[in-house]
DNA sequence: TGTCTGACATAGACAATCTATGCTACTCGC
DNA sequence: GCGAGTAGCATAGATTGTCTATGTCAGACA
């Protein structure tokens, strides 16, 4: 069942996956793709939402891109991280935690007696 | 450190919120407090956001509220979940859960030999 | 009477995603 | 070599929900 990317997220998913990714530099289309298939299908990047989220990522400097070919020798610009990206993807990882687990204490109460 | 409440979240925070009171009705301020204090002071509950919040819910029928009379004898409105409510806390819960999953799929990929 | 404050409420700003659409350039068929 | 189909990039506008800022009302207390 599909769910809609909570806003301030996709940043985070952009820059994990990347990461992910070691050395070898992603086109848009190849970070969608790796978006949808490993969350199962769960969310789907549109396209108006995956380009300008690059748009902002790149004019903070956490990511760089260089324009190249596909396999099949289509144009296609390549992202990969910045140092600063990887300083970003950390903070960004640290504050997902802390919301996760603010949200959890809400939704799963430590029992207590009254 | 404090984060702000992710959009559509706000409402399954009230609604769990209510639902943890059991039989005792809250009303606003007692609802913004248990989120901030039970979220460890990692969300703070606008009034503006709040408002608006439980409006929302009010004409969706998620929750009914009746005027009272606070402890100190101040004019106060008092919530209480509706079975309509009850219904959407679990349809919310199993969303919420569904998106957290997808993300830690994203974020802690499981290893695999390449 | 006047100030302070708890509690509810609304208007407008803002940010990020989604929908819809368009552009460019390569491939392929004829 | 010319037109249709399509991969990939990009932007405009709508939508949604939170935050900031402000306002109102009524009770407590000096």
């Amino acid at each position: 069942m599909r769910e809609d990317i909570p806003q301030g997220t996709l940043d985070l998913l952009i820059l994990r996956t990347l990461a992910g990714a070691s050395d070898r530099p992603l086109h848009g289309f190849e970070i969608a793709n790796a978006i949808e298939s490993v969350s199962g299908r769960v969310f789907v990047v549109e396209e108006g939402s995956l380009y300008p989220a690059l748009q902002r990522m790149l004019v903070q400097g956490w990511i760089a891109g260089e324009w190249g070919r596909t396999a099949d020798n289509r144009r296609a610009r390549y992202y990969h991280l910045t140092a600063a990206g990887r300083r970003q993807l950390e903070r960004a990882l640290k504050s997902y935690d802390r919301v996760r687990q603010a949200i959890a204490a809400i939704l799963n109460p430590s029992p207590r007696g009254t």
